[in-house]
DNA sequence: GGGGTTATTGATCAAATCGTGAAATTGGCG
DNA sequence: CGCCAATTTCACGATTTGATCAATAACCCC
């Protein structure tokens, strides 16, 4: 059984972040111990995202990733602590990027409508950040898409920190939700997230076996194919949930 | 990193299964030394079910589950040879019963509409038995279920053994879609289950988001909330596909 | 009621796991 | 250069984990 999970340890004595270097040198690769120091972290983070997304985080042993990073086990302690602070790190290096992107996509589709959101406009904005990166973002993005997929489905959710980064924008999804559909009940906005959200998760998630049901017609991370047909499913979802009452 | 996965001890040694007693007593509790073998099996599965669905198969050690059944873990090697056995076995007991109760069903939806199916009624029936195990089945089939939620995430998908007890009423259920909607196009109708799986799968994971982003007005496991709104979301949903061309 | 089979236990192993602390290396800076 | 701190490696200990084997207990049948 897994421990009682991180927070057990204070680890007093590991040393303080390096400052970031005054001179932003970001063009040709940076030299320096910080930099240096930044892109093993990356390295680790990078291996750690891709094993935990295919194993989960108790299917992976800190030797792997060190292994996978080519770098020796204490300097994930050194770095991140312990299992938990990879986790953490993995999660955190990519959540707020993705979310501050679909609140800020939120909101500029909000200025555009001009206080006259349409339900398929505001789906479209909230799913547009994730499919972009999905397909354009290298296979960083679909480790982390996939570990979340994984995350999502656990009652640990990220050991509660991740959510906190996720919330906002999804609140402000309810909000414009409810400009777009002033008679649909509180309550059924947010089984309207719930069933979005489990849609999306799949999408991203390992799991490719509508390639078998579906005799190769369909391939899970054709997300060329699915983004459109996403926000169609889900803006006729919504539709006919918001024409009920 | 998880071992390659089973398959790799015959376990030649072990004693085959005994035989079904020749006497069926099912009324009170059955004495007897297969039925108490039975029972203690029962009970290792029903441990293992439980912790499996909180932790996924990593996160819990054979010890952890021998403990929780109040019995030795030799025991567990002996009753299924190794961890995976036991994780397939947890999957096997139920997985058949409910894909033949979803494909029952359909069957007899499809009876009863005489061969013109409905979007809404093709939906509800692919539903139904779900949903009526997960408010009345007991503690046992919702920690089946929230471990089917976390392996549906992952490209494990239980070894691929189980996929072959849902596969069929997956697709007795496109069948009958396809009679309810013939002029969607093939492709949509898959992608129209992949949405409806992912959201049917977060509905019985243990993830409680919903709770939080709500305040309280949802709770994720709240299946007389969930099930008709389910039904109409993908019946809506469905439809707007259909209608496209 | 004893013999044989099945179910269950206790003791134990080898490998894997997380984590630590001391040593070695690197780079920045006076 | 030569010191100092940040980074990285090496070697190791304590614990956990999956698994095995012989020994015991429960049960059934003759």
């Amino acid at each position: 059984m897994p421990k009682p999970s991180a927070a057990q340890k204070p680890s007093v004595k590991r040393p303080q972040k390096p400052p970031r270097r005054g001179v932003a040198d970001a063009a040709h690769v940076a030299s320096g111990k910080a930099a240096r120091s930044r892109r093993t972290q990356a390295r680790i983070l990078d291996a750690a995202e891709e094993l935990f997304s295919h194993h989960g985080i108790y299917g992976v042993s800190i030797r792997d990733i060190a292994d996978a990073a080519g770098v020796d086990t204490a300097l994930l302690h050194y770095h991140f602590a312990n299992k938990d602070g990879i986790y953490e790190a993995v999660l955190l290096r990519r959540a707020g990027e993705i979310n501050t992107a679909r609140t800020r996509s939120l909101d500029d589709y909000a200025l555009a409508c001009a206080g006259r959101p349409s339900i398929e406009g505001v789906v479209r904005a909230y799913l547009q950040p994730v499919f972009e990166r999905l397909r354009n973002g290298g296979r960083g993005f679909n480790n982390f898409a996939a570990l979340i997929a994984l995350a999502n489905n656990t009652e640990l959710w990220g050991g509660g920190t991740v959510k906190e980064y996720f919330d906002p924008s999804v609140q402000r999804l309810i909000e414009l939700l409810r400009l777009a559909m002033p008679k649909a009940r509180e309550e059924d906005l947010y089984w309207g997230y719930q069933f979005l959200s489990g849609a999306l998760t799949l999408s991203y998630s390992r799991n490719d076996r509508i390639k078998w049901l579906s005799h190769g017609l369909c391939r899970a991370n054709d997300y060329a194919a699915i983004e459109p047909r996403l926000v169609e499913w889900c803006t006729s979802a919504f539709r006919g949930l918001g024409a009920r009452r």
